[in-house]
DNA sequence: GGAGACTAGCGTCAGCATTG
DNA sequence: CAATGCTGACGCTAGTCTCC
């Protein structure tokens, strides 16, 4: 980033946090989501708690609004509320089962089963339309993009390195620890592009759903009006 | 045209869920 | 039960928009 972005980032921030802070120091209790999931996660930096989703986030502020602090929760209830969903993937398909034309997001074997590796594939965005009969169709290239690393795309200087029982020195183990930590830190960022990726398909489908919806609601408040102007005629 | 606001996307961390 | 996967949250960058 430039300094000049730097600058307007730090200054942007700021503002939030200021208003944050102003906001839970007026009233004591948290209204503000982010706010609520900012000071949820500072939580989690000191191993207190695992973080809440946005909607957790909004059940807490509704259902605690009369509980003073998040003390009164006791730890059971917390755990209970701030439990993981599922993920974007259980989600899709659990509303594509009821709904037969939406598309399920593709589960992970089959797409390496399908995308030759060492190939970074592009397509475009994905479209989930409603065809005139209301149902969803998702069109050929439904993998947005794949981006997929290599089993040879270590970076540059990992070295694949021996079994444990081989290392013997400190500096060996420390590379050993570098390598596993770069590792890490490559796949779990493929890992969040591919979250980030269903996550929008997620939201794209939820869309696309809420449009037919709105259609089939409409269709069915204009035949509901028909319905009564056939019962009830108008009598001159 | 410059400054600030807004937005999308990325990398990373942390912690729960799942798997072998 | 350790390793791995998944995802929310955060910090950051860069692009675009809007206002002056």
């Amino acid at each position: 980033m430039s300094k000049c972005g730097r600058k307007k980032y730090i200054k942007t921030n700021l503002r939030q946090m200021t208003m944050e802070t102003v906001e839970s120091q007026q009233d004591g209790s948290v209204t503000d989501s982010v706010a609520e999931s900012k000071s949820a996660h500072m939580q989690t930096q000191t191993g207190q708690s695992s973080v809440p989703t946005l909607a957790q986030v909004a059940t807490i502020a509704e259902t605690d609004e009369s509980a003073e602090s998040e003390g009164v929760i006791d730890s059971h209830k917390r755990r209970e509320i701030l439990s993981r969903r599922p993920s974007y993937r259980k989600i899709l398909n659990e509303l594509s089962s009821d709904v037969p034309g939406v598309p399920k997001i593709e589960e992970e074997k089959s797409e390496e089963e399908r995308t030759p590796p060492n190939i970074a594939t592009m397509a475009v965005p994905t479209s989930i339309y409603q065809t005139s009969t209301g149902q969803y169709t998702a069109t050929g290239d439904m993998p947005t993009y794949q981006i997929r690393a290599p089993a040879t795309a270590l970076p540059q200087g990992v070295v694949m390195a021996a079994s444990p029982g081989s290392l013997h020195s400190p500096q060996q183990l420390a590379e050993e620890a570098t390598r596993k930590r770069e590792l890490r830190l490559m796949k779990n960022r493929e890992a969040a592009k591919e979250c980030r990726r269903r996550k929008k398909e997620y939201v794209k489908c939820l869309e696309s759903r809420v449009a037919v919806l709105e259609v089939q609601n409409k269709k069915l408040i204009e035949e509901l009006e028909t319905l009564k102007d056939i019962c009830s005629p108008k009598t001159d």
